[in-house]
DNA sequence: TCCATTAGTTCTACATTGCAGTAGTAATGT
DNA sequence: ACATTACTACTGCAATGTAGAACTAATGGA
């Protein structure tokens, strides 16, 4: 099954659309799970998950900015969707009736 | 962070309550993951997960039943909780507005 | 023109988690 | 006594997660 950190890369893939790349992914991961993104995990998870064909990636044009380098685009592709999705359905399985999960996951059939 | 297979074994346990022991969670998680769960990955988990302090584990009775042997009871730690609460609701609020997760955790604030 | 600055990626190494199976142990029932 | 059964312990390896230093190419000002 995907990891917890695949599943926080591809979700904010998705909803970056367009414009995820590398970089701006990173900062959404920090913003959202509120927690430090290394370089490191950043990059390696991205060759995984494009060798699993989860996601697609190709160098994108430099932008117009100081120091703008080509940016590595990111596409989810329509598996790494159907992943996601199966990761999150089993969560929300699991967390029914949890404790913690009160008011949210139990509305799930 | 907790990891997936992680929070599915915290989460099981604390469902079972009571009756919260190797054997027992195991199967509660093949149930509910509709998945494998191999002994080797189910007893690890718990050393782990016990020596990061998330939960507790003692060993019980036998059963009185044919080869009841004694069970490994778990339960899970107030810490436990935190952590699996910590992670969920990282996972609510990454997946709000993915398509996968329609009608559910865009409900989250 | 040259260089400091900057946005971005690549590379390398290691730590933590996940997964699988075999072996071992103690109780039951015949 | 012994086959059977419910369970746990142990060992080894694969997959994921984490960190940061090095590298690259473009900008803009002196």
């Amino acid at each position: 099954m995907l990891g917890e950190f695949e599943y926080l890369l591809i979700t904010t893939a998705a909803r970056l659309g367009e414009n995820a790349y590398g970089a701006a992914i990173r900062e959404g991961i920090e913003e959202i799970a509120q927690r430090k993104c290394s370089i490191g995990a950043l990059y390696t998870t991205i060759e995984r998950l494009e060798g699993k064909g989860l996601i697609t990636t190709w160098m994108g044009e430099a932008t117009a900015e100081r120091g703008g380098r080509a940016k590595r685009m990111v596409r989810v592709t329509g598996k790494g969707t159907r992943a996601a999705k199966e990761f999150y359905e089993v969560m929300m399985r699991v967390s029914r009736g949890a404790s913690w999960a009160v008011g949210r996951a139990e509305k799930l059939s």
